[in-house]
DNA sequence: GAGTCATTAAATGTCTGACAATTAAATTTA
DNA sequence: TAAATTTAATTGTCAGACATTTAATGACTC
């Protein structure tokens, strides 16, 4: 572990980038034991509040995990695709909502990288995939379901589309672009014949993933897409209408 | 804020999650004090150091900043795309460092993705973002630069490309899968002549983009897949045969 | 009156030292 | 041998203090 530190910044952020550094270049392993607080201290020349405060800040970033007790201590995490999943979609719904970004935006990037994922997804995916991409199918016809529910499953088939591309790197890409468009589409009211015609289209891209026909998910996928903008465009209008 | 914590977890983990939570539900808004540390650990009813650890993991997220002094304080983030980034990267990296994701794999979420974003990119690019690509291609043609720049400079290249689709969180989320793979790149030595193909895939791209032609875009970025993996297997093929 | 400089107060950053809680290993005991 | 107990190491938490930074306040000079 480098034990040299920059000056002017605080010392948990040095303190913090000297171990987050030992860790990207492979001189800390997964798993392996960091030293104790107290010999951190030592090592660093700082209190333990210091070097305590370094920690919190890696914790944070599921870099490391601490166990408590006679052979406890932090240790090196493994990150897991799961773990970095919920970072990504933290992070990116705090970006849509604080930046505000506009749904047309947020949209043409979701089903563009969607979209690219389809083909991989046509050729690749189990029966579990188009399995799980019917059953949110059914759900979604059910009638007397809530908004949030009907996204929600919305999130759900998506998600089996992309992770029928089998390829994990994508799904974790794919995540943020996803699930952080949810609160968005949170606020669109769905018509009965608005879930109609979305039920629809996701038929439509099911039986073309289930057939391998590339072109016509990508199809049904662009029709998707310009339908969702459509609705959200009309709702924001309406929106504008009723309280101007 | 909510007051109300869980028992059982860390204190500092249930502090940190009670500010976040109000951060994400509205009820803190950006750049808005959160109250001082004494006052916290007040309400909180814990230690001043208990505390701190919990504004560190939230700093450590960019959820807040901290400034010194008399009107100093904790501040509520207004996270930015930049700052998005690089979490991002460091994520991305980390990922796919420690789940040893094979070079292929990441290739093809790479150029997957950035062959959905080279559409959008044909249409919408400005002068700037083709002349940085240009600008690129000339730096990965001079003769004598490391292999590192090399690496450095494809990346640019890429995230011109990407930049050019004018898609703030297509950018964001490009930027992981592009940025992310350099380490695994840079393992590459690359040849003159594979230099060579790559500069001319390269240019093919962009005179693709400059003139709008979105299918020529796509064809010379599959080629570059294709190539780039191609050359991965090479190297590694080698290896293999050297280290036996 | 305006501008400059010192003072002050409030806040975070850091340190010291202590105790509590937890956990695995070592030790003792039946 | 096996169960119970002790022990030691480590993180979690606390209290109080001092250092440092920063902006506002007030005093002084021109």
């Amino acid at each position: 572990m480098e034990t040299k530190l920059e000056t002017s910044r605080e010392l948990s952020v040095q303190i913090a980038k000297a171990i987050r550094d030992a860790i990207i270049d492979g001189t800390l392993i997964v798993d392996q034991r960091l030293p104790s607080e107290a010999e951190l201290s030592d090592k660093f020349k700082v209190s333990r509040p210091t070097v305590r405060e370094a920690l919190k800040r890696l914790a944070a970033q599921n870099l490391i995990r601490t166990q408590r007790g006679a052979t406890g201590g932090a240790f090196v995490n493994r990150l897991r695709f799961e773990d970095a999943y919920g970072q990504q979609i933290t992070t990116s719904t705090l970006l849509l909502s604080m930046n505000e970004v506009d749904f047309e935006t947020a949209c043409e990037a979701r089903f563009t990288l969607e979209r690219a994922c389809a083909p991989l997804s046509a050729k690749r995916r189990t029966a579990d995939h188009l399995a799980a991409m019917r059953a949110e199918i059914h759900r979604q016809s059910q009638p007397g379901l809530s908004d949030e529910s009907f996204c929600a499953s919305d999130v759900a088939f998506h998600r089996a589309l992309v992770d029928g591309a089998n390829n994990p790197v994508l799904s974790y890409q794919l995540a943020g672009a996803i699930e952080a468009i949810e609160p968005l589409m949170n606020m669109i009211t769905f018509s009965a014949r608005s879930r109609e015609h979305i039920v629809a289209l996701h038929t439509e891209i099911a039986n073309a993933i289930e057939a391998g026909d590339a072109d016509q998910a990508d199809a049904s996928l662009q029709s998707l897409a310009s339908y969702t903008v459509d609705l959200a465009q009309n709702i924001a209008s309406m929106h504008r209408k009723n309280t101007p």
